[in-house]
RNA sequence: CGGGGCGUGGCUCAGUCCGGAUAGAGUGCUCGGUUCGGGUCCGAGAGGUCGGCGGUUCAAAUCCGCCCGCCCCGACCA
């Protein structure tokens, strides 16, 4: 393809709203457009990148007898993914099974500055993997991330893994870019390698020392309807007080969750205990409709909720809680002498810093970008929708769901921050838009453009794709482009080059070139694509 | 939701505080010449309702009000 016709203006200086440098480049280069907040488009160069990495992928899951399929960006994927399970899947034989799709995703929260990695709207792999048995889902779960992360690998991008947790699911991994300017977390234990996702990390509740459990006693805390405002007044550390959080689950029940003053609630934990699919904030109606009070809330005596309190708040002494009663507080509240709960439960939220709940080393925050999911449903609700097929025995069976998510915007953008030097890019050789950059130096030699363009048809008859720059520029305006663009190999016909026997090749990122003849130029892409 | 900043040719930005005549630079684009291996040089040219509406004024990119858009920070955190 030629340049003129590519369609890219290639700019000079960097873009006002993108911030980091791989991002900048793939700007600058004309592989992508911003096209408003967080929305990207992909120019030619960035499409045929998105492309490459498809038919690669494509691939990798036909290996595992992947059957593509199309979900519309407007369906949830996961109820989509159990319609049509629903509809198709009778028999065990045709388990375990593979479906994928390409499909847009739209992202909650898009940052400025982040170029692909932030961009509100996505283009994601979406895979369901159907199981006979957790037996089953196990040995295939291990293959399909193989063949993904083999990707990965073989795109030079390091990845972290670790657990990874939202309501509904049962076990989850994530896979994450490390990336400092990422908005992904994991925490990870140096000591044991503890690797989680705050919503599915677990840490070790470290109790204070023993103490004797003191009288209940109830005191006026004007005012002091947020925990911090509390522990202001009553001159007490947020550790000694408990937090009242309330959620209402799907079918309405209202969910009084208790952790420390100092912690707070992981919502997915809770739903996991309590084996519900959601959880939203309960509305101050519903909190004082079981008898309690909104600031001032505490489990003492309260009757028609469900309960849950965190290990540790359940193992703290003497905390302050509310009375029930605008304005009051009590004093020493206990649980077991005090109040009762349905469960006891590990439901506060893990922060760096707390203790592996391995080994109790400290857990340390590494951000990033993840770009593969795994997460494998729980059985129950996969049962509740009736997604059954018939085993060997004869007899109904449910089976098991498990979806892998990998976001290809992401991967577009990690990639570039992954493979880009002072000069610009220089993907992988293997999803590079182009495989070759031809820079003709014609000037007024006739000779030159015909070698040029019988280079060019020898490379095409290949099979090789090739960006030919044959513009009225000066070299330099031409190599700096060529840097930027950052494909595996640039090619140069020149005077030059012709009067030394041939083509001058140079690896992007080598600092030398050599002389070629155009069959030795040939073939050194074969073997670079290969 | 609150506070702050920004909005000027395609792009990156001056100019606004302190109002003044055809609104600027670099880059990009077009044309002519020049150069011909790392963003050549010279010249000519096209391209802007200065985010929008209203107000003050002899005169508004500039001051005032409202609105729109973009950005940053803070925000309950129960």
């Amino acid at each position: 393809m030629r340049f003129l016709y590519l369609f890219v203006q290639t700019r000079r200086e960097n873009p006002a709203d993108v911030d980091l440098p791989g991002q900048q480049f793939l700007v600058r280069a004309g592989y992508i457009q911003r096209l408003g907040r967080g929305v990207y488009g992909l120019l030619a160069l960035g499409r045929r990148v998105e492309q490459r990495l498809e038919a690669r992928l494509s691939a990798s899951l036909a290996r595992l007898e992947g059957a593509e399929v199309y979900l519309p960006g407007e369906v949830d994927a996961r109820s989509a993914w159990l319609e049509i399970s629903r509809s198709h899947l009778r028999s065990y034989k045709q388990l375990p099974a593979l479906l994928f799709s390409y499909s847009p995703y739209l992202e909650p929260s898009p940052r400025r500055g982040g170029g692909l990695i932030a961009s509100a709207t996505t283009r994601v792999l979406e895979l369901a993997l159907l199981s006979a048995s957790t037996d089953q889902a196990a040995g295939a779960e291990g293959l399909v991330a193989g063949e993904l992360l083999g990707e990965l690998g073989s795109l030079g991008m390091p990845v972290l893994g670790g657990a990874s947790a939202a309501p509904g699911v049962e076990t989850g991994q994530a896979w994450m870019f490390p990336l400092a300017a990422g908005d992904d977390v994991l925490l990870q234990c140096e000591e044991c390698g503890y690797s989680a996702e705050p919503a599915a990390a677990r840490f070790r509740r470290v109790q204070g020392e023993p103490e004797t459990q003191q009288a209940l006693q109830e005191v006026a805390t004007p005012n002091c309807k947020t925990i911090a405002e509390l522990a202001t007044f009553l001159n007490v550390p947020e550790s000694r007080t408990a937090k009242a959080v309330f959620m209402t689950a799907p079918d309405g029940q209202l969910v009084f969750a208790v952790v420390r003053g100092d912690c707070e609630l992981n919502e997915t934990a809770l739903c996991r205990v309590l084996g519900v699919e959601s959880l939203r904030p309960a509305l101050d109606g519903e909190i004082r409709a079981v008898g309690a009070e909104p600031g001032y809330a505490t489990p003492v005596g309260l009757k028609g909720a469900r309960v849950v309190v965190d290990s540790l708040a359940a193992a703290s002494p003497n905390l302050v809680a509310g009375a029930n009663r605008p304005g009051y507080h009590l004093l020493n509240v206990n649980f077991g002498r005090d109040y009762a709960a349905e469960m006891v439960a590990e439901i506060a939220q893990a922060h760096s810093g707390d203790a592996c709940p391995e080994c109790g080393g400290a857990l340390a925050e590494t951000r990033g970008v993840v770009l593969l999911r795994a997460q494998r449903s729980l059985p129950g609700i996969l049962a509740g929708q009736s997604l059954l097929y018939m085993a060997e025995s004869g007899r109904t069976q449910p089976v098991t769901l498990t979806r892998f998510t990998l976001n290809l915007t992401r991967l577009m953008g990690c990639l570039a921050e992954r493979w880009s030097d002072a000069s610009g890019l220089r993907l992988p050789a293997t999803v590079a838009p182009f495989g070759v950059y031809l820079v003709v130096l014609a000037g007024k030699n006739p000779a030159v453009a015909e070698a040029a363009s019988g280079l060019l048809a020898a490379l095409e008859a290949a099979g090789i794709s090739v960006l030919l720059d044959d513009r009225v520029e000066s070299p330099g305006v031409k190599f700096n482009d060529a840097d930027l663009i950052g494909l595996p190999l640039r090619l140069t016909v020149s005077e030059r080059a012709l009067q030394q026997g041939g083509v001058e090749a140079r690896l992007r990122g080598d600092a030398e070139s050599r002389v070629l003849t155009p069959d030795e130029a040939v073939r050194l892409v074969l073997d670079l694509i290969l």
